[in-house]
DNA sequence: ACAGTTTTCAACCACTAAGTTGAAAACTGA
DNA sequence: TCAGTTTTCAACTTAGTGGTTGAAAACTGT
């Protein structure tokens, strides 16, 4: 199918064992069998998730001699980054104008935020362009 | 299904048309028809989208009277934030570390370098890889 | 109370995804 | 060359997902 790289690195992301993987190999590098070695399914079956990160753009396989090395490529997981972080930051800042406007009406007063959730500040510089 | 926190939102968001809800309501709050709105399917299906978002903690729904809004939760992004930065953050450490290993091996005599396998690191017959 | 909108539930269909088994390539080391 | 491991392909089963239609609750304004 014709999706779109986004959605098929957290579609591969979504998947534990796959997460595990990249967890995995985020400390080295390593072959299929190496890497199928701690599960309990099939090594087919880790294949068709190694080839799942493949086509996500999340991990590479220089293609040559047999013990073909599987490796990650950290720039995939920029485009989630700036997905995110555009996103955020746009609820960020709603919420911070809402709790000016908050302040601002009810002179003090500890404005509690419901069932046990805050929101999380998160330290960030200002720019970026925008786009959906 | 039992499925943790962290693949239900990455779930969510391998969606386009949930990404593209997300990203409307980082701009402002919602009302689902409204949401629906640019959408070529039934409202149905919209209502199943974001319950989606909703069980994966991405999106609220105060229940009170009748136009019951729809906003974002922004600290559901934290969880994939911080999952993807201690991984990233190992990568490229390690990349940092090679490309000094490769300028050391330039400048002077080829040092043997065995990064072949030291220990698997993780405990084998797990049989559920619930990952960190 | 009633018409109308908004929200939700439930059954169903097509399609994808995770896993299996079985077998074929492809490479390695004597 | 041949045995053995490693990697890949293919068919199949099972369960989940995105979408539909149809109808039922729940709330609104008059």
């Amino acid at each position: 199918m014709t999706t779109d790289t986004l959605s098929r690195v957290f579609a591969a992301l979504a998947d534990p064992t796959r997460r595990d993987m990249v967890a995995r190999l985020s400390e080295r590098d390593a072959t299929v069998s190496q890497l199928a070695e701690p599960y309990r399914m099939t090594l087919q079956a880790v294949y068709k998730h190694l080839r799942v990160l493949e086509d996500a753009g999340l991990v590479s396989r220089p293609h040559g001699p047999q013990p073909r090395p599987v490796r990650l490529e950290a720039q995939a997981f920029d485009l989630m980054d700036t997905w995110m972080e555009r996103h955020r930051r746009r609820v960020e800042q709603r919420y911070r104008r809402l709790d000016a406007v908050l302040e601002e009406m009810n002179g003090d007063e500890p404005h509690e935020h419901g069932q046990g959730d805050g929101h999380r500040s998160r330290p960030g510089g200002a720019d970026h362009p925008d786009d959906s």
